[in-house]
DNA sequence: GAGGTGACTGCGA
DNA sequence: CTCGCAGCCACCT
């Protein structure tokens, strides 16, 4: 089908499945949806996020790093920080703490949930 | 149709 | 450790 969902829609659906309090990496992403390699379009995806519908929890959404690359893009540079905070994600240095441990698959959580 | 852009990632020095 | 380069692919002008 032509009308196949665009490469936006996929990641916007990913990020939307990101638990509470969890978080996720561009890579992962872009892996899930079959642009492994193309993590730059999942960042480029997301600055289209904003005023989609429903919203696209960005926030949930770093590099490999756990750096918060994009939070240049937000309303506030503040912002990031502060909803992942508000979520019980502890952030410093613009990095997120134990982001190992809150990182969040899809590849690996959402197959599960399928089964 | 062609060129430029980018919220990334991996490898080498 | 830091710095630089190349690859990646969809969207915009």
């Amino acid at each position: 089908m032509k009308t196949d969902p665009s490469f936006f829609d996929k990641v916007y659906e990913v990020v939307r499945h990101v638990p509470y309090g969890r978080i996720t990496t561009y890579g992962h992403i872009a892996e899930y949806i079959g642009a492994k390699g193309a993590s730059r379009m999942v960042g480029w995806a997301m600055n289209a996020s904003h005023g989609g519908d429903p919203p696209v929890p960005a926030h949930r959404v770093v590099n490999r790093t756990g750096l918060l690359t994009g939070k240049h893009h937000f309303q506030t540079e503040d912002m990031m920080q502060r909803l992942l905070t508000n979520e019980g994600v502890d952030v410093k240095d613009d990095r997120v703490v134990d982001f190992e441990k809150l990182l969040w698959i899809p590849v690996k959580e959402m197959k599960s949930e399928l089964g």
